[in-house]
DNA sequence: ATTTTTGGTTCAAATAATGAACCGGTGTAA
DNA sequence: TTACACCGGTTCATTATTTGAACCAAAAAT
């Protein structure tokens, strides 16, 4: 691996819940020598990606990844449009709707709508990691991804999240082959107890995934026939945001998925 | 310099009007050899901060700045902070109002809003750089910011943009000088034809300048009570924010901008 | 059909990354 | 107040990676 790649790891390891990180942590986080990590870290703050608390001489990330993240946007407007199908399914389901875009090690949640106001309510952080083989973001990703992705995610440790989650790389092969055939993903508590949730892929020109629409919500109020509006939610929105997106549902994805809004 | 910043900079290539950049491109816009550059970018698309146009196969900005500008905004919500008061200034004076970081070679607006209906208006281009000699936002920086920047700064070639902008490093130290007694910084078609501009710096928790709101606007607009009243809300409103993001306003740019208010 | 330009690869030489030991400051407990 | 631990940061000989001229294959342009 090159330093490149060594040194933006480090970058991974913040998020909502650690957003500063000090050597001696870092140390203990990713087991680089301390020296190294020294050199990394201050070549991260040179450029703008990182920058010190002056009180702490805690790291934590830069200015220079706002401006990326706005020319980014304005390369590849995303987020804007996938907030409008987010929106409106949450609108129209009253749940937690989201869409997440692949990561190294997972999903990443890149806008969230709660559109419920009901007492119990999914936690949920945006920017958050969310692992491909607990998550059905994560599966619905894998599933219409190429099939790297997939021998290396199930290469590593698969982590248990909770007792339902899937450890078996085995068995998720067979699961990703269900959705295949399916046009979408579920999981039942495998990430959170009292938790499930519904995915569905959206595509890019190439045909692949790109991205995922999905909702999180407490099992208690999961039913047949709602599972049932909520996919065919989902799938008349990716359906949409891949004409927005100039992306290419593969053909067999869209004759499934037009089975499934028949009935 | 180390290899993790080199390939870093090739980030800041990228832009609005360059949202992809092809291998040749960017060996005659860096002058590096292909065969590093090549590795470089490589370096960076495993990382999720590029990604290939798989057709042309230029690259363009990749989902990972996404998720960290999000974990970033969580950590320091300047952007989310700084629009309420350019939204309040461009709703008072109609005029473009913005707001600006400072990255390694400019300043980059992370927020932007035309509050005027005029026939003539300011073109803008948030997350364009601006550059520090050549802006009242980078000046206004600089003036405030620690002296190791202007160094750097005025050591390198500076870009003539108008027939007005200053490039003898002398006058641009000497200006400075000036800013810092006024508590402000204004620029007269130093950057653009027929575009004047103001603006104050807001500061971070050391008493540092970490960012400024400004100001531009056609030359044909200016007048001495108009600009009175520009900075009189540029200062307010720089006050204000300070103090939503627990910064420190120098107790001499203090007494200067209270003395500036009375009047 | 040929040349040019594109992205991408190779491998010996040049250079930068590495990490064990070290430094100095701060906080804390004996 | 002394001693110790822990923190961020630095040093420098050793080691491993980066570098770049030459090369390759495919796609455009001529």
């Amino acid at each position: 691996m090159s330093t490149i790649e060594k040194a933006l790891m480090l970058l991974e390891h913040f998020s909502r819940e650690r957003p500063e990180i000090g050597l001696t942590e870092f140390k203990t986080r990713t087991s680089i020598d301390k020296g190294t990590l020294h050199r990394h870290l201050t070549a991260l703050k040179n450029s703008g990606f990182l920058e010190q608390n002056y009180l702490t001489r805690a790291y934590r990330l830069g200015p220079a990844v706002i401006r990326l993240a706005a020319v980014r946007e304005n390369t590849v407007p995303i987020v804007k449009t996938v907030k409008y199908y987010v929106d409106r399914i949450a609108d129209n389901i009253h749940e937690l709707v989201h869409a997440a875009l692949p990561q190294k090690n997972g999903m990443s949640a890149i806008y969230a709508k709660d559109g419920g106001n009901h007492g119990v309510r999914v936690n949920f952080d945006e920017a958050e990691i969310l692992p491909f083989h607990a998550t059905s973001s994560g599966l619905a990703l894998l599933a219409f991804h190429d099939d790297t992705l997939v021998a290396n995610v199930l290469s590593k440790k698969l982590v248990s999240f909770t007792d339902s989650t899937p450890t078996d790389a085995a068995d998720i092969k067979a699961n990703l082959e269900t959705i295949r055939t399916h046009g979408f993903a579920f999981t039942d508590q495998s990430y959170e107890d009292e938790v499930g949730s519904v995915a569905v892929p959206f595509f890019g020109v190439k045909g692949d995934a790109i991205g995922t629409l999905a909702i999180a919500i407490p099992v208690s109020r999961i039913n047949k026939s709602f599972h049932e509006i909520i996919i065919k939610q989902l799938i008349v929105a990716s359906t949409e945001l891949c004409r927005d997106l100039g992306g290419q549902i593969p053909t067999n994805i869209a004759t499934i998925w037009a089975a499934k809004l028949e009935v």
